[in-house]
DNA sequence: CTAATATATATGCTTGAACATATATATGTC
DNA sequence: GACATATATATGTTCAAGCATATATATTAG
């Protein structure tokens, strides 16, 4: 069963979960702690969060040792995905993602050492 | 001030205002009385939510005579019209939404004769 | 190897705010 | 006055926030 636009739409009306899709946009994976890190918040709050958009099939997680990375689910239908894109393109202009992202990569000990990747 | 990804998503979130705009897509231009109709609803409730998407400048008004006429702001974003455009494809696979279509069109006496537009 | 502890993540629960709905009424046009 | 639309107010529902706690994995001590 396909997600609906509704549903979709309905997640992605949540500051949380929208800056939280973006950075994945811009990493194409990210584990809890990160996106914990660069959104400045709650563990449980972000957990919950990624829960929903888990639940719906917008991503996908996979544990590796303690961590567990979340990335968008690439089977997505292609309108999601194109709306994903035309969003990611209005973030651009907005100060707050931009900001989010330059968090994120200052994180201190991020796990599994990115420089080398 | 443009609209933000973050508002115009709030604004998408509402299965009435989602329903109104998809409409207005396919017709171009619609009044109030058009969109109650189609969408089986009450009138202030349709009219309220239009005077949120209208307040936020995603959608444009003009009384001709006793009737509000609403449309698509030609002059949202490049990425919100894109974001509207994906998203009436992913609609296009619901039957909810093709159902309000045809129950516009089978609306009798509807304001300014379209069949002869 | 086992026990104890630390770290990462998820989930149950409660409260409060945001928001949609419904009804009543006001405004504007013909 | 009749019709179309807007707005005010009251009420109900949804849902995010925040805290406490549970689970899973990793690490260290003995």
């Amino acid at each position: 069963m396909d997600i609906t636009p509704e549903i979709f739409l309905k997640l992605l009306s949540d500051a949380t979960r929208l800056r939280s899709l973006l950075l994945l946009l811009a990493e194409g994976e990210l584990c809890v702690c990160e996106l914990t890190y660069a959104l400045d918040d709650i563990q449980p709050k972000i957990s919950r969060h990624l829960a929903a958009l888990r639940e719906a099939g917008i991503v996908l997680d996979q544990r590796r040792g303690q961590w567990i990375y979340y990335r968008i689910n690439p089977d997505l239908p292609d309108w999601a995905k194109q709306m994903l894109d035309s969003l990611a393109r209005g973030a651009r202009e907005q100060k707050r993602y931009a900001d989010d992202l330059k968090k994120l990569r200052k994180m201190p000990r991020r796990p599994e050492n990115r420089i080398c990747a």
